[in-house]
Parts: C-alpha cells; sequence; structure tokens
DNA sequence: AAGACGTGGTT
DNA sequence: TAACCAAGTCT
C-alpha cells in the first residue's frame, strides 16, 4: 500500500527552493505572519493567466509603478492601461482588470474580498483566481487548480481520462491533499513543482520530493499524462490593414470595440478577416496605397493570421473615413497589440 | 458547453 | 517549422 503524498515535504521543499518573483514575499517576511498584499496577488494571478511568469515579471513591475495600489489602478484612464497591457494578450483580461479595480475601490472601500464566493463575484476572476487570491493573499485553505496542479494530480495518481474531461478527478485528488497549514505557500508549492520539477516534458523524478508516493513514476507513465483530447487544426484567416502617416508625422488608429478580438485595443484600420480571402471593404483615408512586399503573419489562439499592409502619406487637410490621426508625438508601437506591431514593423523596414 | 480569446518560448 | 504549452475566464 503505498502512502499519500504528505503536503509537509512538498512545503519543506518549498522553503529551500521558492524562486523569488516580484510578487512575492520573503521567507523572513513569511515567517513574521506577514501576508502579500492583495492587491499585488490579484494583479499577479491575472497577469499569471495562460501566461508565462517570464513574460509577466516587467508588466507586473510596470503596472505596480505607476499604480501602486487598486485606487490608483481604479483612477487610471481606460487607455493607459490597454496601452500598458498590450503585449500581454487576452486583452479581456485588462478590461475585467480595470471593471474589477473599480468595484473594489469604489464599492468595497479597497478592500478584497477573502472568500471564494465573493471574489468570484468579480470580472475576471474564476475558480482558479478566487483560490489563488483567497489562499495566497489571506491563507484560507482553498485549493487552486490551474495548469501545473492538473498536470502533478494526474501523475501522482497516475490519471490516465483525458483532459478537461478529467478535470473533477484532478481537482477532487487536489482538494483531497490541500493542508490547513501554510495552505497559501502550499499552493504555490504545487504550482512551482509543476513549472520546475513536474513538467510537461522530460519531468525530473529524479529530485521530485513526491517522487516516493508518485503512481506515474512508479509505473514510468509520467512523461504521458496528462492525457488531453486533441485540439482542431488553425484554419488560416487573410486581412488588410492601412497605416496612413500624414506628412506631419501623425498616424491613422482606430480603438477597436470592447467585445471580441483585441477588443479595447488600438490597431490599424482595415478589412474584416475571413478564410480564403480578404473580405470586400473601403480603405480608411483616400490616399495612393502601396501594399508592401511582404505580408505580416501572426498566430491567434484559434487561427492563423495573413495581413496585408498597404502604406499611404497622406496630406495635412484630408478627412479620414474610419479611425482618428493620433499625433507622433502621442504614438507609442508599444501600445499596439503584438499583430499591429508586427504589421508597423513591417513598414519600417520595408 | 464548446469555442473565443494572444503571445512568446521550447521542442 | 509546426505544434505544443503557460498560475483561465467568459459566453
Amino acid at each position: 500500500m503505498r502512502d499519500l503524498p504528505e503536503p509537509a515535504d512538498l512545503l519543506d521543499w518549498y522553503d529551500t527552493h521558492a524562486r523569488k518573483m516580484p510578487w512575492r514575499i520573503g521567507p523572513a517576511e513569511r515567517a513574521s505572519g506577514h501576508r502579500p498584499d492583495p492587491y499585488r496577488v490579484w494583479l499577479s494571478e491575472i497577469m499569471l493567466q495562460q501566461t508565462t511568469v517570464a513574460a509577466v515579471k516587467d508588466y507586473f513591475l510596470r503596472f505596480t509603478t505607476l499604480w501602486p495600489d487598486v485606487h490608483a489602478l481604479a483612477a487610471a484612464r481606460d487607455e493607459d492601461v490597454m496601452g500598458a497591457w498590450a503585449g500581454l494578450g487576452y486583452y479581456a483580461r485588462a478590461r475585467n482588470l480595470l471593471k474589477c479595480a473599480r468595484v473594489i475601490s469604489e464599492d468595497l472601500k479597497g478592500a478584497f474580498p477573502d472568500t471564494l464566493p465573493e471574489l468570484l463575484k468579480l470580472p475576471g476572476i474564476g475558480p482558479y483566481t478566487a483560490a489563488a487570491i483567497s489562499a495566497i493573499a489571506f491563507d484560507r485553505p482553498e485549493t487552486v487548480v490551474d495548469g501545473n496542479v492538473e498536470r502533478v494530480m494526474a501523475r501522482l495518481f497516475d490519471e490516465h481520462t483525458p483532459l478537461p474531461a478529467s478535470k473533477p478527478i484532478l481537482t477532487e485528488h487536489a482538494a483531497r491533499l490541500t493542508p490547513t497549514q501554510r495552505p497559501g505557500d502550499y499552493a504555490q508549492a504545487v504550482m512551482d513543482l509543476g513549472a520546475t520539477i513536474c513538467t510537461p516534458r522530460n519531468p525530473a523524478c529524479g529530485i521530485c520530493p513526491w517522487r516516493i508516493p508518485c503512481k506515474a513514476c512508479d509505473m514510468g507513465t509520467a512523461a504521458g499524462l496528462p492525457k488531453k483530447t486533441p485540439k482542431k487544426p488553425k484554419p488560416i484567416r487573410f486581412g488588410t490593414v492601412y497605416i496612413a502617416r500624414r506628412v506631419d508625422g501623425a498616424v491613422l488608429l482606430e480603438r477597436r470595440p470592447d467585445k471580441g478580438l483585441l477588443g479595447g485595443m488600438l490597431g490599424w484600420p482595415g478589412s474584416d478577416w475571413s478564410e480564403n480571402e480578404t473580405p470586400p471593404h473601403d480603405t480608411p483615408i483616400r490616399a495612393e496605397w502601396k501594399t508592401l512586399p511582404a505580408e505580416a503573419r501572426h498566430t491567434f489562439t484559434h487561427f492563423h493570421l495573413r495581413l496585408t499592409v498597404k502604406t499611404a502619406l497622406v496630406p495635412m487637410d484630408r478627412t479620414a473615413r474610419v479611425g482618428d490621426f493620433l499625433e507622433q508625438a502621442d504614438f507609442r508601437p508599444s501600445d499596439l497589440p503584438t499583430v499591429m506591431r508586427k504589421a508597423f514593423d513591417l513598414m519600417r523596414e520595408g
């Protein structure tokens, strides 16, 4: 009969191997009963959704410098927050981040809820993030289940049912293991284990603190778990964007509608994007358009995009049919979502 | 409830 | 290089 994994063994490992991150507090501080700032926990967890730690770090530092607390963020201008988020992806997160900040600042007087039901009411906070905030910021014994935890549980218990069907089973395993002692540290420890040792490929079972009780390690099946139902192939879509530069250096941009792809972000005016061919469309302003020799290629979650980029230099007095001119001094390419920045970079090169 | 929703790094 | 993957949420 195999022993169940011991949370204490994982916590011991965490005490010596925890990675330093800007949103974490040090072990000494933790030992003296301090908790991390809920605002920073919340912000980091939203940024970390489907996003790597490495990609988040600089954004987190920028956000906390610009907006040190939830009131500052709530008071920010939408376009400043969307611009600061540009490049991180999943832009609904940024829109919900602002909505959530304003609810907490105005309705809750700046106090983050500490319970699951209250947290789940807030925009952008789902089951994972609610548990993470409750556990990490308030040290409550909630169970976090992210991709790391799913993988660790699938291996610990050698679960071969493919995701997402197996999610309830894996969640149940995870809940059974969650300790009442140091639940916040434990939550981060399981995720750190998944990120550094129990990795998707080439798991380092030899140095794993849970090697002994791990059923998949025992069976030699760890590398192939968790199983996942195969994904659908991505279709290719085609479209055209128009980069108009006025003689004074201003550029023609539009603010995309809040719903849908790249919602709330700046972008070059252009056609819709569809499979097989670029849909019929009008140019955003009358000009002598030149087509760049290369197309901008970009891959989204569910399709590949090939963008034809057309450019023109337009005189001062010409009126745009779509979008607004942004003065050169107010235009930062870093405010653009990556696909739009790619189109811009293509123009600079060509 | 299955699909929409970004991006960059790794293999 | 194409596919896979990352601390998910919303509709």
